[in-house]
DNA sequence: CCCCAGTCCTGCGGGC
DNA sequence: TGCCCGCAGGACTGGG
């Protein structure tokens, strides 16, 4: 399930790909019920062809992909799917192909294996649009302490489920909302206009921390192996979870409580009822 | 406007 | 052993 660190780890491994021309977009042949791409095939392949991939970027959980005459292709991986520039895992999920030339890499590969994924090409006045007009929020490493608490603050949701909406900030997912929860040592079903100052310090740093570190480790493959980096190899950010998918388990921190698991907007949630309090507990005075 | 439940999809693991 | 059902959670949509 990539979120920004499994798909920062896959931008990464396709940045061999800048400075190439494209040749021509693709569908890839034989999947059972296509993938959606806008737009349709033949019309993206018609805008790309010639163009120089300028840069490649990251959105969020979506790898974008600037062209010289700034169009925007991005691909977003959802739960199964994985931009690569070889060795996809099976040939039969294969998705989608951009050909190139003037480099010494010639394809980029989108590959997924539940097909819930999605590519679309934007041009430079579309991306814009949708980067200004919230439906996409600002990225989870790039967004500063203060904005995160704006942004956050007045919901009523319960803070992991509001960590999860892509429009407030753009990053973190199931998995990594429970860690850095975890972190921070705050409940999960804490409402947003509830969190206090202090808190809303520890849970931005709490994420900055998580990220980077699960970048380090170059994202978290689970147990149905599906996420892999450019070199078909795992992540190692699963053996550092504390929490997630662990219910049963002690709390690695305390101990002593049993993480607990809940769901929360049909979602599981991991957590340890000990280290995380809706309330922080008083200082011990001297 | 804010929020939630339902939807898409495939592979797998648990239960019988 | 084999089959079936439910679950996993990305983003989006429709409705309260």
């Amino acid at each position: 399930m990539p979120e920004l660190p499994e798909v920062e780890t896959m931008r990464r491994g396709v940045m061999p790909i800048v400075g190439a021309t494209i040749v021509v977009a693709e569908r890839a042949p034989c999947p059972k019920r296509p993938i959606s791409i806008t737009p349709r095939i033949d019309r993206l392949s018609k805008r790309l062809a010639g163009k120089k991939i300028a840069a490649v970027e990251r959105l969020g959980k979506r790898v974008v992909i600037r062209t010289d005459d700034d169009q925007r292709l991005l691909f977003e991986p959802r739960m199964t799917g994985l931009v690569l520039i070889e060795a996809p895992p099976t040939v039969e999920h294969l998705r989608f192909r951009l050909r190139l030339k003037g480099r010494k890499v010639k394809e980029l590969l989108f590959w997924d294996r539940r097909g819930l994924g999605c590519i679309y090409l934007l041009s430079a006045k579309e991306y814009d649009d949708k980067v200004n007009d919230g439906s996409i929020g600002p990225d989870a490493i790039a967004i500063s302490a203060e904005e995160f608490r704006s942004r956050l603050c007045k919901s009523r949701r319960e803070i992991k489920v509001a960590l999860l909406d892509q429009s407030a900030v753009a990053g973190v997912g199931n998995l990594y909302a429970s860690e850095l929860l975890h972190l921070a040592s705050i409940d999960p079903r804490l409402r947003c206009d509830r969190v206090t100052g202090p808190q809303w310090g520890r849970m931005y740093q709490a994420m900055r921390d998580i990220l980077l570190a699960a970048i380090e480790s170059e994202g978290s493959t689970l147990s149905d192996g599906t996420y892999r980096n450019a070199l078909n190899d795992p992540g190692s950010y699963q053996n550092h979870h504390q929490v997630y998918d662990r219910a049963g388990e002690s709390c690695p921190r305390c101990r002593d409580s049993k993480i607990v698991r809940i769901v929360q907007a049909q979602r599981s949630t991991f957590f340890c009822k000990r280290c995380q309090r809706k309330r922080d507990l008083p200082r011990m005075s001297k």
